[in-house]
DNA sequence: CTCACTTTGTGCTTACCTTCACAAGCGCAT
DNA sequence: ATGCGCTTGTGAAGGTAAGCACAAAGTGAG
């Protein structure tokens, strides 16, 4: 379930504050869902909640962690190194949740032996060469929207199987290769399409009160 | 709906090409969905298209980019300058979309004052000024999580409807505040749950291989 | 031991979303 | 003018997820 990272997340603060039990109607409303669903999810792992208490906090992080497979840390590829990629790089929940950036790969010459973030940016053309080594199952494509399907296409070939891209194009991938994508333009167009309705809505509602007070003075 | 944007931007590679009809089939493959879905979709705008033919390109563009409210430019503020809000302030795709980063604030006396992207970073104590003197209604935060919730409450306060959420937090916001989230640790967990799944499914594949070779032996 | 209280796990209903399949409509060739 | 082929728009079916509501199960006090 997708949901599962938001819930770990919900559950790692509450075991920075050092809670030790918590309730599903607790949990939820931490991470901002139905408890219902919320216990629904997690029976689906397995019954590790205690009728009557709740659920032990860290036996839970665990389990969750377990079922995501983050007992291990995930070694992962940065492809296209812009304002983006660097920011990525430098993210550091990335590295407490899991995954390890192994490689930093872009085509620029000028950026290319650079130091970014404690490691050596590799040239586009070592990519292959650096996935196989380095035994990268994961990568990132922060690459312009033109070159990102050849990124793409290359990474799978290298056998990378799940790829995170930020580049605002839909890549095409074998069946057996998972794509996540995050576009923040998309996101905000969404956002906007709300606003819309908004100011059409107020707007509406002026003009439904305009026309009753017409209506009242005709009606006089 | 959700997937208007992805419409958008599919139709507007198709008019750089010089594309001027295209059938829904086509729009579908381009976009990555189902034909039907997209014609639900549009029907849903009005019957914008002629049947045998297609739809016309820049007659949709036209549609859709009223729908979402995008022929107006939308001014947006961006709150929290780190890795992150630099690239997103840097990046160009916004402005080609619809989109006027009208305000960058931050709360680092290093970073208030300096120019990035060819506007001057703002305090963070003169936000409700700034959000109030330049009309902004969309806000991007790309705060750290502690102070995320904070700079959304005063956001809102200040009268944004709409917040694009990059820190790693669920925000509490009145129910006429939409708010979208962005989490990149969070997809990449929802990707190692997947690789994770299909390194189990290998080796139950092997141990299951491994049985039936063992079956035969003891067969024998 | 028993009873009252709390919280999980889940059967069932409801709502939504997706997809198939086809009638209605349009253009073009003859 | 007429018929053929293509594409839209949509009714209906199927599937999936959300949430209510309650039985099952555990805790602790008296």
């Amino acid at each position: 379930m997708a949901r599962l990272p938001l819930y770990l997340r919900a559950l790692g603060l509450l075991a920075d504050d050092g809670v030790s039990t918590v309730s599903s109607e607790e949990l939820a409303a931490a991470a901002g869902v139905n408890s219902a669903k919320l216990r629904k999810d997690l029976s689906y792992l397995g019954s590790y909640g205690t009728r009557g208490v709740g659920y032990d906090v860290d036996y839970l992080v665990y389990q969750v962690s377990r079922e995501l497979g983050l007992t291990q840390d995930w070694p992962v590829v940065i492809v296209g190194l812009g304002h983006l990629g660097h920011a990525l790089a430098n993210y550091g929940g990335f590295a407490s949740r899991g995954f390890a950036i192994r490689a930093l790969v872009d085509a620029d010459p000028a950026i290319v032996g650079t130091e970014v973030s404690g490691l050596d940016v590799t040239h586009l053309d070592d990519l292959e060469q650096v996935v196989r080594e380095r035994g990268i199952a994961i990568a990132v494509i922060s690459t312009p929207a033109q070159v990102a399907q050849e990124v793409c296409d290359r990474l799978v070939a290298a056998g990378v199987s799940s790829i995170l891209n930020f580049a605002p194009t839909v890549l095409s991938v074998p069946e057996d290769v998972e794509v996540r994508k995050v576009d923040m333009s998309l996101e905000l167009q969404i956002l906007a399409f709300h606003e819309q309705r908004k100011v059409a809505a107020s707007t509406a509602e002026v003009v439904s009160e305009t026309l009753d007070t017409l209506a009242e003075v005709v009606g006089r």
